[in-house]
DNA sequence: CTCGTAGGTCAACGCTTGTTGGCAGATTAA
DNA sequence: TTAATCTGCCAACAAGCGTTGACCTACGAG
């Protein structure tokens, strides 16, 4: 709201901050995903980050202003539009397990989703304004979109869930490519073939 | 651990106590299935529950012991042998779906297991002694079994997630004859169909 | 050199947490 | 009636929490 993270437009001398800034917001990552929003505290994230917990204030104003600046909300979703209409659903899973797998903060937005209202309230607004869109796309009939990409939420986040939060062996054991072939056929089930 | 619910076995007289502690476990699976495990606090339980804090102590020792007797592990998981062959996948998806939604119980266990790591253990430990079973009876390959049933789970947990944790608005829309419309085959084939 | 300011530490605040021990009625047994 | 055993409340504890404000240090601009 207040600062950009990058305002290097003229003034050269780079912030000694900035570094500071990233610690403090790859630690909170880091306990946000590993931990859940309330035993990630303040004061153990500024511990990982080598600073004094009051810098945390300083910079983020608050614990939620932490959390809202450590998470990222970008899918990035692809265009299904270039993708073959018969793979759709191998393109998202796939598409999906690489984002999980690249950082944790999908693990901390899952975890904090979970336990915290305002965390719920956040997925439910990723699931609105980035799978809806894509899933319109896709979906024949423009009234089914809303539950056809529940489902696909379903499949998905229950992929991430039993993969990535509560580590199942088998769910840890499955190359990416066993996962792509299972659930691809899945998500492309609930998005385009006709209602059961 | 140490003494059973119910010991009406030869003494009469039934202790008062009996009312407080049902009283006690009653708050508790509503405050863990609603808030989660850390935000469920001893005191606004025994709020609920109209005694004093060092009350839940006394009855149940910790918190860590008040959460072991207050939510269930038993899914009662129906016996495939006696379901038509290709009926599992739809009868799973019901028999899930009414223990959901008749307590609260499942929900704390998923909102615990997702920030807790004994909470997380203990899900794991659902899976392998009453999930694996299950399947073991209706997949074809025993060697399979593990990763079938671990993508069963991701499909019914990712439901429980959206519908009874996040509450996406389309989870909770869809009737539940259409979910089970939807996912029974899902499960269908992770349980039964050959390996893709 | 001086000075304003950014980056950072320290100590403390008010509050909540899980947990404990002592004490008061009620109920039962002898 | 007396003694023992439950059932329960009260007050307190040590620890940890998010958060605050005073203070120190370095340094680039004037």
């Amino acid at each position: 709201m207040t600062a950009s993270t990058q305002n290097d437009q003229s003034a050269p001398p780079p912030r000694r901050s900035a570094a500071t800034r990233h610690a403090i917001l790859a630690a909170a990552r880091e306990r946000f995903a590993s931990d859940g929003y309330e035993r990630a505290t303040i004061r153990a994230i500024a511990r990982d980050a080598r600073i004094d917990p009051s810098m945390v204030m300083r910079y983020f104003g608050s614990k939620e202003g932490l959390f809202a600046a450590a998470v990222a909300l970008d899918l990035r979703l692809p265009d299904l539009a270039r993708v073959p209409r018969d793979e759709v659903g191998r393109a998202l899973v796939g598409h999906f397990l690489g984002l999980w797998e690249e950082n944790e903060e999908l693990t901390a937005v899952l975890r904090v989703g979970a336990t915290n209202e305002a965390g719920a309230e956040r997925m439910r607004g990723i699931f609105q304004e980035q799978l809806l869109p894509v899933a319109r796309q896709v979906c024949p009939d423009p009234e089914q979109v809303p539950a056809r990409a529940a489902l696909c939420a379903a499949q998905l986040l229950g992929l991430a869930l039993t993969r990535y939060v509560l580590r199942l062996p088998p769910a840890r054991a499955l190359a990416r490519e066993e996962l792509v072939a299972w659930l691809g056929p899945t998500v492309q089930r609930y998005l385009t073939a006709p209602s059961p």
